[in-house]
DNA sequence: ACCTGAACACCGTTCAAGT
DNA sequence: ACCTGAACACCGTTCAAGT
């Protein structure tokens, strides 16, 4: 993505910013301060620049963000010695990539750009299909199934990183309580039955138990 | 949530707006021009008010936005013929959320405001835990049964409507095409073999499926 | 109680010009 | 080729005042 500096074809004014400094710049801010102030122009001031000057190195403020993703994930998302059996190497997969993720929430507007996340995920991303082929399912029901697994992921980190958001400005989360407080045990028996364990039971971490959940379910309908 | 316009206790200038005008004009504006263009600024004017009239009847943009979820899901969410079998009442209650969600691609900001959407969706919760009961789940395990398809869910609404953005705005799905056209078959021969393939695959719409798959892998883990 | 005007403190991005 | 100044076309929200 971020071309190696290849030697400069044209000669003319040296630059005086290159995109490396300006993602560096960026990350400082973001991982400081968070995605919010990331502004073209604070990150200009920052650099010692004008807005103008990111253009010319930066189609737009999404490629920032993208340029941002990749460089977090080839950062942080080193290939770990991963189980032999293929049914835990997804598992394990799948997590190092919830972990990574989980662990900066500000990646939650970017992360869902598309299938895959990062051209850096692309190792996990081919242990997890490999691993479901490995367990019995064809290339395409493995395909199928990283698919569900990311979208599990990406569901799980947002839904818990907006919700984490919310209770931080309170109130808010005041509202559901009293909703839960208020059920009608005659119309929602169940929901009225578990409604005061209800915030204890959705904030515990159930992540990987559902990741499992879903890695089983997928071997079952694919190796009948 | 919208209280029933109830009777105004102490007197003085009479309302010239009222929540439910606020709300039908948001919806109105989102759903001729998008989530984009509802702005506090446009809706004032749509209105023939000043933006901070708006402030007297909304705390703030969001909890605009949460009235607004309220009342889409509230005017189409309604109760279907569900399936007497517990695990079909289960999957025909996720797939109607996903249903009105999916069709309504704006909401994708709001919706994973909790871990329940919207009060007018706990009927369809209630179905969901209680299905997952009468299949031999402890009540807690039902609501983290719940909770990874909700998950599940969310994710799968949120990948696929921000990468359908993205599609429109073209140029980088090129990009993505690219990294797969050029990958190692030695480095990653999976996602090789799969590679022209990868772009179809991902696009199908195996939503039911997974979802389905999720729900099977909840009961063989609750039920062994 | 309800609404308004003017302002605060910002955004991302474009255009035309400078070196 | 690279950078700058000034501007465009906006935002959400607050404050003090009006009726």
């Amino acid at each position: 993505m971020s071309q190696p500096s290849a030697p400069r074809k044209t000669l003319g004014r040296p630059p005086r910013i290159s995109r490396e400094e300006v993602v560096e710049k960026a990350r400082r801010i973001v991982t400081e301060e968070g995605v919010d102030r990331l502004t073209m122009r604070r990150l200009a001031t920052e650099i010692g620049s004008t807005p103008m000057a990111l253009y010319h190195h930066l189609r737009d403020k999404e490629e920032l963000l993208v340029l941002l993703l990749d460089d977090y994930t080839a950062r942080t998302l080193h290939r770990p010695e991963l189980p032999a059996h293929p049914r835990e190497r997804v598992v394990a997969s799948a997590t190092a990539i919830h972990e990574v993720l989980a662990a900066c929430p500000w990646i939650v507007e970017v992360l869902t750009a598309d299938a895959l996340m990062s051209t850096s995920a692309l190792w996990f991303v081919e242990q997890i299909v490999d691993g479901l082929v490995g367990c019995g399912l064809t290339p395409e029901q493995a395909v199928h199934g990283y698919r569900a697994i990311w979208y599990y992921t990406a569901g799980e980190i947002t839904v818990r990183t907006t919700a984490a958001r919310r209770r931080a400005g309170d109130d808010r989360a005041t509202y559901r309580e009293q909703v839960f407080a208020d059920l009608d045990p005659g119309e929602l028996p169940r929901l009225a039955q578990v409604a005061d364990r209800w915030t204890s039971l959705t904030t515990q971490d159930t992540c990987l138990d559902g990741l499992r959940t879903l890695v089983n379910g997928l071997l079952a309908a694919g190796a009948p």
